[in-house]
DNA sequence: TAAAAATAATGGAATAACTCCAGAATTTGA
DNA sequence: TCAAATTCTGGAGTTATTCCATTATTTTTA
């Protein structure tokens, strides 16, 4: 059942034009900004303010059907791969963003060495680095300070 | 050589009383945002401003004497821990944040499944929970979806 | 099928967290 | 000690996002 409308359906969520088109557009064009989602669902259905964007990604990510990933220093981006076990390589100098599989495994790695307490239900992994394409152009800005 | 002062002079950086106290301030809590530093550091040499705070924080973030920690709909925040091989651990209620070593060993985890040609320099993993007080009192928000 | 209730979409203003800039003050160093 | 460099300040500007009041649309109920 992996027909957009139903899924908003299925979890109470009016079908609208703006909704679909905007999952539509998450979809094709993963770790997209809320800009650049407006700018394509204009494309495909002439017009939708920003704010509905916001509310329409806000109603998705609440839901599950897509998720939000922040980076320092760029604005929110979001996916739909959801659900799976993957991280995230953000270039330093452009800001591409790439999937890569946990390391760890398919399991998701949950376990801190020590959880202080904490129920942990996330670990968020973001790998920062040089692209293929920028690496050559640019030195090394950071030491490896961190692991 | 762990006198602040020495550390600034030996780095071409005019050593004020201003940057000692923003260094002060951020070794003592851990954490901290631009704004909390702005206030403590009110407290202990009377007055500053909270531009000059964030140029304190620019300084000694990019000499490598503190670090920058972005998690997402949150300040920046600033801790004096560097160069060591840790992680974070924070409550999505409260916002509380607490260190934590990393899972894979003293080892920077600087290996991605597939590195898809980045040149790596930093993994970034942050823990996302609910820590020992928040979690009786509110229900998981979360499902485990990722890894 | 029309009125009422619920939900969505809109524009505009507001907000948080910075960043940029030009000038004043202070510090350094020849 | 005087010029050059650096630092500090207030104010304005920016970016990404949220809030709010109103209007439009959709769904439910009578």
């Amino acid at each position: 059942m992996s027909d957009p409308a139903e899924l908003l359906r299925t979890r109470g969520i009016q079908v609208t034009a703006q909704r679909l088109a905007v999952l539509r557009v998450v979809a094709s064009q993963p770790h997209t900004t809320a800009d650049a989602v407006a700018e394509a669902v204009r494309a495909e259905i002439g017009a939708i303010s920003l704010q509905s964007v916001y509310d329409a990604l806000a109603v998705l990510v609440s839901e599950g059907l897509i998720r939000r990933i922040q980076p320092a220093r760029s604005p929110a981006r979001f996916e739909n791969r959801v659900g799976d076990n993957h991280h995230h390589l953000i270039c330093r100098v452009c800001g591409r963003v790439v999937d890569v599989d946990c390391a760890v495994g398919s399991a998701p790695c949950l376990t801190a060495a020590d959880s202080s307490g904490y129920e942990i239900d996330e670990a968020e992994v973001i790998y920062w680095g040089r692209c293929a394409d920028c690496a050559p152009l640019s030195p090394p800005n950071r030491k490896n300070n961190d692991g």
